[in-house]
DNA sequence: GTGGTCTAGACCACG
DNA sequence: GTGGTCTAGACCACC
């Protein structure tokens, strides 16, 4: 399990790494059923204290994303249902806050459209080569 | 001066304030040798201590984007050059962040772009119905 | 960490601290990635207040000088390189300043030369003895 | 009367002055019994304030170095003796805690030895040529 | 224990 | 009045 954290940024570690693993639930890559990493091996994983990663599980635990098999382990929960659309939202909310700064800026709807494009391009250029 | 300072924001207050001000100075809302307000009606205009407001002003102003005169108060700096354009990367990265988290959830090229379209939409529509 | 503070000083005295570590630092007697006492304990140890030793460490770290990891402490970081250079031409231009004092004094060429050789030798006596 | 003054410097504008007024009347470029410029016009002239002012010449008639003609003005007094020697051995100072300090920099005699030429060398440059 | 932030309140120098 | 500094003391998140 592979998560980037940012010690010097200002979300603290263990939330970064709660919207991490919530993420790779919804986005699938975590399966319903899937054992966890262990404690201890998450966190020496990720340089983190082990505490840490304890908060985390419990958090994760209580919003049901996980389920807890004492003695055993954590293992991935069915995510509570519209919560991917709950997060598409916010991250609409976040891409209008952008736009909203970019317009503060003094760029046109032409340019901000320039911009996203050329994002887009980046991001999907792989596949259409591949195809 | 009007700035929204959310105290439970995982994001310290003064850092709110800081890119709130530097904004205002990068989109010429404030412009270059304009006196800012005094610390201390700031904070009282903000709700924060003057300290907080005080550790504001010397961060913007080792950063070159505010000046003071000691006994007489602060004003706007010339921005460092290309400090906008800086800017603008760091908005265009945010937006590829979002566009990434979006194709992860399985989105396809077409619904991002039927997404960006329509929060477009939502930010422009004002100055369309004006023309 | 022996550092001497003086609080009639007209230099704040966390600005004394800030060059008093960021010599350490040039000088080499503190080297990269060394353990920095910790903000209490620096601050008992040199009779301030901890939020003074905070400020340094703050205006520390924004320089590149040293680096926090959170809830363990701060650590010596690569100084910018050039940083002793730029040191260096900061003094040259000092001693540049009492020379042309003297200068201004009616002290002639050799005069101010015979002044700096008494003061090299008292500097630089105890080596030559050794040897 | 020409006095360049820093108001960022952490020494206060009228120390600043007072130490500037004084070298000038211990270089004797500003003889006995001559008449200082009034209050205000200085103060113009350096850009502070009357008060700034004000207190500069009160300290320097508390400190023997100018008398006042009430209602006419401020006049340039004889300096007490000895006071230019003891303005030396403070320079005197400050160049040997600059010779240590790039000393502790790892600089060896021979190399501050070069230092301090290079600038000796620029300073008295001009007399040379002339000569 | 550590750093990080914030409040409250004080004093100084300067305008 | 202004900025600048400092103290005292508190709370939080993290180790």
């Amino acid at each position: 399990m592979k998560i980037k954290v940012d010690h010097h940024s200002d979300i603290p570690v263990y939330k970064q790494i709660v919207v991490a693993i919530k993420d790779m639930i919804l986005a699938n890559e975590l399966i319903e059923g899937e054992a966890l990493p262990s404690v201890r091996k998450l966190a020496i994983n990720l340089g983190v204290n082990p505490n840490t990663i304890a908060k985390v599980f419990f958090i994760l635990q209580s919003e049901g994303y996980v389920d807890s098999k004492p003695g055993i382990g954590y293992y991935v929960a069915k995510p509570p249902p519209s919560s991917i659309e709950k997060r598409l939202m916010d991250l609409d909310d976040a891409m209008r806050r952008i736009i909203l700064k970019m317009k503060r800026f003094a760029l046109s709807e032409e340019e901000i459209n320039k911009r996203f494009s050329a994002i887009m391009e980046g991001v999907f250029e792989n596949e259409r080569n591949r195809s």
